[in-house]
DNA sequence: ACACTTAATGAAAATGATTATCAATAAGTA
DNA sequence: TACTTATTGATAATCATTTTCATTAAGTGT
């Protein structure tokens, strides 16, 4: 019985599906409790940390105020607004050629499970303000 | 008389410098303490925001525990350890290669104003442990 | 050297995000 | 249906960082 199927696991994950934009845990609590309205925060938590853990969510380093979660798991790159902190993908995926781990790993020493491509800008709301 | 030179701000860049290591605001704090017993946490973290609103200093996005300052201001891109948070640069710079802000923000609509390249790993230490 | 203005400091409280605690609930099983 | 215990909700705790405000001292002019 190592795991169970609750309904608000359900609901957070399918939340943070629908929300699609990188949402904080804040704001998926805030849409999870439209449906769930007794659903606690740290439940929400607890769930999207699972769901980075199992493979089925990543989370993306901004920098900027909150983490913030994807429910994206292929590799791909973002830009953060350095103004609201607002994430989107960066498509087509051409920015992660020339990064090479084995590379990486030769010049540092590390073992080398990953990297993020985080571009840093101004979102188009924010240059208009 | 916009801006004064203290003590505690020489004493704090100056340790950025020599702990080199992208140390935590914390780590500062101890290393300045020495030299100066009475300074105060708000202090360093008022100075190394400054260090990095002059350009003297960055900070390093590493999404794991708390920020970590950079005395070096050039590009260039890191590794992060994923069990003790730890991070090195990569040296070469050739990883940055590749990666083009004008690209980015046609795909993206953002106004580029840089990026983060970061790697995610286990260090040597942790990799014994 | 002295007085003056105010930027900068130290100490502590406040904030904000995330995690830990624990009694109560409910999912899976027999 | 009864039982076991994973999961939950509520709250407190933790951690990093920022804010507040009375006090200190850097720069300026006398
Ligand atoms: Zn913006
Ligand atoms: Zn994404
Ligand atoms: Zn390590
Ligand atoms: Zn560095």
């Amino acid at each position: 019985m190592a795991s169970r199927n609750t309904v608000q696991q359900r609901v957070i994950a399918q939340q943070l599906m629908e929300l699609g934009n990188h949402p904080t845990a804040d704001e998926v609590y805030r849409a999870v409790r439209r449906q769930l309205p007794s659903v606690s925060k740290a439940t929400v938590y607890r769930t999207l940390n699972k769901l980075v853990h199992l493979g089925e969510a990543t989370c993306v380093i901004a920098g900027l105020g909150a983490e913030r979660f994807d429910h994206r798991t292929d590799e791909h790159c973002h830009v953060v607004c350095m103004k609201c902190g607002t994430v989107q993908d960066v498509s087509e995926g051409v920015f992660n050629d020339g990064v090479d781990h084995a590379d990486a790993a030769a010049a540092c020493g590390y073992e080398i499970v990953g990297h993020d491509l985080v571009f840093e800008g101004i979102c188009p709301a924010c240059q208009r303000a």
